[in-house]
DNA sequence: CGCTACTTTGATATTTTTCAATCTTGGTGG
DNA sequence: CCACCAAGATTGAAAAATATCAAAGTAGCG
């Protein structure tokens, strides 16, 4: 029923631009920011790369599909993925948009849970599922950055739920549209339009909404002055008072 | 704004009935069953019960508060808990119900991120925050089942995500209870009825629903002869043909 | 045995989903 | 370089569902 295209498979052999894996988290124990931040010291992503390669996508790619044997984890460099979980109505359900510094195919087990396509071109490490088990058991450094990050991506999911509890449009999409400038900010300090690289249907099955309430949504947030589009994926915080009120979660 | 009593305490200080703790969770690897299975052999536990009290709680006692510095970590052994956030609007979202095997209080990053409350009576381990991040660092294997555990509890998020996402209130409870029967059969094959410990409420804050709508979803379920009530806290699925319909996400 | 907290049930109002049609935009190829 | 095409996005009107408000019914606990 669920179409399937093929895993697609681009290996590029370049040399990496840097030194190693990215993996962003906000730290495990206390700490004064709860922004992520680079989880792994130079060494450490050194460690990482030796059984890492790096692979590039398309946009529209594949990396993975629900139900696959997990053969590899990735971290992604550049580009953005969705991943997501389809069922026999068509209907989809996004559990995730990964970012730079993300990790993805690490929650399955054995296999992978769920779907992943890269929503714009994406670089990243692929790590062999066997070979990273194998060195996280032996360098207890390392193993333990990974439970940072897991745990960071747990809360994320729970954060995730929150949002999904709302029962208001506006404000799924006004923390929708919180989570992701934290990642810009997180990226850069530049103050910069949010950048949604997702379509409006992701966004829908992302927040259990219709694509239409999605765009009605979106429309009435920048009819009240609230949020202003730049063009259809670039979206500024205009009154970020008023945002500020939507988004706190209710 | 927010009601805030204090965290109960009630160290008790008898000796473990088992061995040590058990933290349940579906192995990360591939591997036959997805069912959560004791992770950890007895020498493990052994381990780690070195650095863990029991405590026990009385029904409707706080473990812990969201923003609350996370001193200690949960393993909770018989009892149930529900971890939430409570919003100014009086509101609250319940971002899991935490059973026996489960761990607690992990994800806070320094700080607790939700409120934690008994929901029976309840005995846990605690683990001081401290010596068990001391503890997972010099012990490799350890550490690695807490990647597992976590992992287990990721998914489930994205599960729960899942319910959440739906829009009709007879599916989201549903998967709700076939959640929860998931967890009796991995406590023992005994076809027993499921076992509701939480309040309608709660499953409302958990589902994203009124707490009407989950009374009348569940009236309507038991009319439709879906499930049936021995009382108001023991469903049974009669009709699995059709429950299993409205319990596959749609 | 009575109180209190939790549940159920009913009627109404609000929202969103649906269904359908139109409009944009980005990419392709002539 | 421009026109065309197809996927994505918007908009409108009607229907369905749940939220809300209000009141009455149960059950558990001391």
């Amino acid at each position: 029923m669920v179409r399937r295209p093929p895993t697609t498979k681009y290996v590029r052999s370049y040399r990496p631009a840097r030194a190693g894996p990215l993996i962003a988290a906000a730290p495990f124990m206390r700490c004064d920011s709860t922004l992520p931040a680079p989880l792994l010291n130079a060494e450490e992503a050194a460690r990482l790369a030796l059984i890492a390669s790096i692979i590039s996508f398309p946009k529209g790619a594949w990396l993975y599909h629900e139900g696959d044997e997990a053969d590899f984890v990735y971290n992604v460099i550049e580009g953005e993925v969705k991943t997501f979980c389809a069922f026999s109505s068509g209907r989809r359900r996004v559990t995730a948009f990964v970012f730079p510094g993300d990790l993805m195919g690490l929650a399955g087990n054995g296999r992978y849970i769920s779907t992943a396509q890269a929503i714009t071109p994406v670089t990243a490490y692929r790590f062999p599922l066997r070979s990273l088990d194998d060195l996280l058991r032996s360098d207890s450094q390392l193993e333990h950055r990974f439970l940072c990050k897991v745990c960071h991506d747990l809360r994320a999911a729970q954060s995730h739920a929150i949002t999904l509890g709302r029962r208001d449009a506006r404000g799924k999409i006004a923390m929708f549209l919180r989570e992701l400038e934290v990642n810009h900010v997180a990226e850069s300090n530049v103050a910069r339009p949010i950048f949604l690289p997702m379509t409006r249907s992701d966004v829908a099955d992302y927040l259990g909404l219709s694509l239409e309430a999605v765009s009605r949504s979106f429309r009435k947030l920048e009819d009240s002055g609230i949020i202003r589009f730049d063009d259809r994926r670039d979206v500024r915080i205009v009154d970020r008072a008023r945002f500020e009120k939507l988004a706190v979660a209710l």
